[in-house]
DNA sequence: CCCGTCTAGGTGCGCCGAGCATATGGGTGC
DNA sequence: GCACCCATATGCTCGGCGCACCTAGACGGG
């Protein structure tokens, strides 16, 4: 058996879990910031940890947004290549923005808590030959 | 029409959305600082931002902790009530609640550059008569 | 004795987000 | 003509999640 190409290491980034639909509030952050259209959303998704290229996700993502009145849209022609579906937020996607800020603080929180929850406990028990749990 | 019970105020806490799998290292996290029966699992959670109560999701997530090898169970009897099955963690789950940290860290510090990067901006942007994007 | 309540553990089921593959078509350069 | 980039999508499957519902032992009151 011969691996047809070298998958190794796929992710140098240990592969975030973001949280459930981090990906709408994003895109409502990206909007508010500058309005664009989807191909450069998809570039300035990046940083916010969306690394994999899924452009499927983010074109539906922006479908329902605009069915849900949060965003609106018009088409731009290009002469350089072609046309492209310009976004921009509307007040109801500037408000749901701001909830989902609020919404995600506690989120933050709660990892937060978690974490140093987590270090508190291997700070007092260093993990040099503890009871050794057998399996 | 009469209401049975006030319902009123039903989340005080502006409903969290956590990360996608977070019950999971939650569970490897409690039962790493002690082991504990499903039930009692079920209220020590609730600090860690399941204020819902879902039993059944719970018990279900153990079960899979369980066949992943990540923790084991032998059932205790109980003079005062029924049986209770009591959790511990296996080495496996100790690493795996490792990785898992590593993990949310990145998606700790994720979420904070999105929180930052909001506030940063609303402050630049202070929403007094902002130029009013039409509906 | 029956019934409600608390404790404890569990199943069924449908929705929807997430991931992955695939399609379409215009523009540019070889 | 063909490969490649830009840009926007659709199809499909899988699993997490939320909600409802079920079983059963112990205990106390009427």
């Amino acid at each position: 058996m011969k691996e047809p190409e070298k998958p190794i290491a796929p992710d140098p980034t240990p592969a975030q879990v973001l949280p459930k639909n981090f990906l709408r509030p994003c895109l409502l952050l990206l909007l508010r910031e500058q309005p664009a259209h989807g191909y450069d959303l998809l570039e300035r998704l990046r940083p916010l940890g969306f690394n994999r290229d899924d452009p499927g996700r983010l074109y539906r993502a922006l479908r329902t947004l605009e069915t849900d009145g949060l965003v609106r849209s018009v088409w731009e022609k290009s002469t350089s290549g072609p046309d492209r579906r310009m976004y921009e937020l509307t007040r109801e996607g500037m408000e749901l923005l701001h909830e989902s800020v609020t919404s995600l603080k506690a989120t933050y929180e709660i990892l937060g808590m978690f974490l140093s929850r987590y270090t508190e406990f291997v700070a007092l028990r260093p993990p040099k030959k503890s009871p050794a749990p057998r399996d």
